[in-house]
DNA sequence: TAATGTGTAGAAAACGATTTCCCGGCGCGC
DNA sequence: GCGCGCCGGGAAATCGTTTTCTACACATTA
């Protein structure tokens, strides 16, 4: 009912209000010390009737207790990391936490920078998608410096990280074996970046598949994309060129597999006729695209919704040993491989 | 160099290190008095020694300059909001400021709880999405709390806000007289939630653009959702089953084009043949519907953007006039429309 | 020359919470 | 009946900054 707060309640009025002290007050707040039934009810009553709400600033800096976590992806407008980001988003809310969003564009630079930014903030902890295998000393300086930190789809050298990650392996590896049971000779690969476990895994899985099925790996029919939809555009229209030609083409990730998508309209090429087409990643809209895409779907917002359960974990107990929470991927099968429905 | 910076570095030590007192450090930081060159160069020079960053909770508490801003959207894993959140951040961290991210999910408490932890956390200003006109009275409260609040792709009753829309009125006429011009006799809407302003204009776009084409608007024809998906299928459903059918569709948003995409395609109809099909928003991949979907392109980038140097703006000049950036929306002539392109 | 003004920089207060320290009262055991 | 330990709660210290207050040196003016 309070008209015209022009600056907000303080602990020292709720204590006056109520006729305690201020550690009376903070004590009843936080539950840490036994107060007496009475001055409770008298603290809440005044809470309550003040609208009382303690300053998060403050509090950060006194008992360095932060309700802000960090959340680190290369770019929120990729689908992938939208539905990670609500993950997060919706797992933190449910503890009365927020969300501080950086956008680092894969950019190790800018990824320091925000680092930066959300240790003086004194983020409660950071949930990092790394830009690349190298950020390994940094995250672990950072973690030295009482920030904890978990990994979110990729995993980094040196030093045992919280991580959630999928099992991209036997999701690349499903994916090839698909269009190779469908009896594809030639099946191209657009990799990923080379430099992080992601990519690096999935054409693992495309190299288990071949050689379970006895073929040789063409390394001509491999190239190594960024994960963006320039590469893939490119890299296709490379592939498209060769001679012979690739009748399948599997693609490490969302963005280069619509890059290819358009490389392969603009060349004519019939998918799945001439060229049967597997993404990696799957999209809200992959379903509506022509020919609908079959794609190796990740469970995105069970990504970022486990991550920021790890986090809350590792700050309920700091010295627990680190875990890998591995989640599953699956092969969802629409019209651009050829298979028939 | 520092091997292990258990606790960051102090203000204190900085001090110590430059042989001057917190007080010359603190002002040689901010640059808001003026300090002898050789001092300035000695604490700059032990600000690199030391690495040394300022807590910014201690900041905030002191000088209530908080470098955090707050965005309430109500659901990231909508395009449109996707793209204003990666201009706002964008924006913000130009200005070296971070995002507390929140989905409302359009639900009143969720956002006025956000508002609360926004406020606890001294957020320098809010840049909100409302979920509904009525929002206004505790929006009014913010700010009068000294919070400045910039409002986005929607207005509020009672009381003059900063905000940034796009002329949605003009946008509704053009996608309408777009279908008139192409011959459509019985153009359906299904239009927003009327209890926001952007459901209101469109619809009103869409009356004023029959009306200068003299056609007299069929209720019928106009069928109210929420902006949601689900209500995007249902009513085109209802749409289908009238006699005569209408022969083109003007669908208000993003997530109710593709309830009713999917709506129309399991009924069989013939897009644009039996039912032209316009939408609202654009999103990356609208051109890779089939058919390519037509649509009332906003510059959803630049909202976030503006937004964010709106509120900018009013935290430099906190007594300006409230001010509204209209932006102007775009319409994006493929397929789905029946135009002969 | 004395008084006043100006500018620079240190000492200390302030921000709003939590936490430590301490004290008075009570119960219990001897 | 007395001393000891325990417990509940108030006073004050504390977190790391910014800002106010104060002091001093030097220049300027009457």
């Amino acid at each position: 009912m309070r008209q015209h707060s022009f600056r907000p309640v303080t602990i020292a009025e709720v204590a006056r209000h109520a006729g305690v002290s201020q550690a009376t007050v903070s004590r009843v707040i936080n539950g840490n010390a036994t107060v007496a039934a009475e001055l409770q009810a008298r603290v809440r009553r005044a809470v309550e009737e003040l609208g009382y709400q303690p300053d998060r600033a403050a509090r950060r800096l006194r008992s360095n207790a932060s309700q802000v976590l960090g959340l680190i992806v290369s770019d929120i407008q990729n689908p992938y990391f939208t539905a990670v980001v609500r993950g997060v988003e919706d797992a933190a809310y449910a503890q009365g936490m927020a969300v501080l969003l950086c956008n680092s564009d894969g950019d190790p630079d800018k990824q320091a920078s925000y680092i930066q930014v959300l240790r003086a903030e004194r983020a409660a902890g950071l949930i990092v998608a790394p830009t690349s295998v190298r950020d390994g000393p940094m995250l672990v300086a950072v973690r030295a410096g009482g920030t904890p930190v978990v990994l979110l789809d990729r995993q980094i050298e040196g030093g045992a990280f919280d991580s959630v990650v999928v099992d991209n392996v036997h999701g690349a590896e499903m994916a090839t074996m698909h269009l190779l049971a469908l009896g594809r000779q030639r099946v191209a690969l657009i990799a990923g970046a080379l430099d992080t476990t992601t990519g690096r895994d999935r054409l693992r899985g495309y190299r288990q598949a071949l050689e379970a099925h006895g073929v040789r790996s063409d390394p001509r029919l491999i190239k190594e994309g960024d994960f963006k939809y320039d590469a893939g555009y490119t890299l296709a229209r490379v592939l498209l060129e060769q001679d012979p030609r690739p009748d399948a083409l599997f693609v490490a990730n969302n963005l280069m597999t619509l890059g290819a998508l358009k490389a392969l309209r603009e060349a004519g090429v019939r998918v799945p006729d001439d060229i049967a087409l597997v993404g990696f990643d799957d999209f809200p809209w992959a379903s509506e695209l022509q020919p609908p895409l079959t794609t190796v779907a990740q469970p995105t917002y069970e990504l970022g919704r486990i991550a920021a359960q790890q986090l809350f974990e590792r700050l309920r107990d700091p010295d627990a040993p680190a875990r890998t929470h591995v989640l599953q991927t699956r092969l969802v099968v629409r019209a651009s491989c050829g298979a028939r429905l």
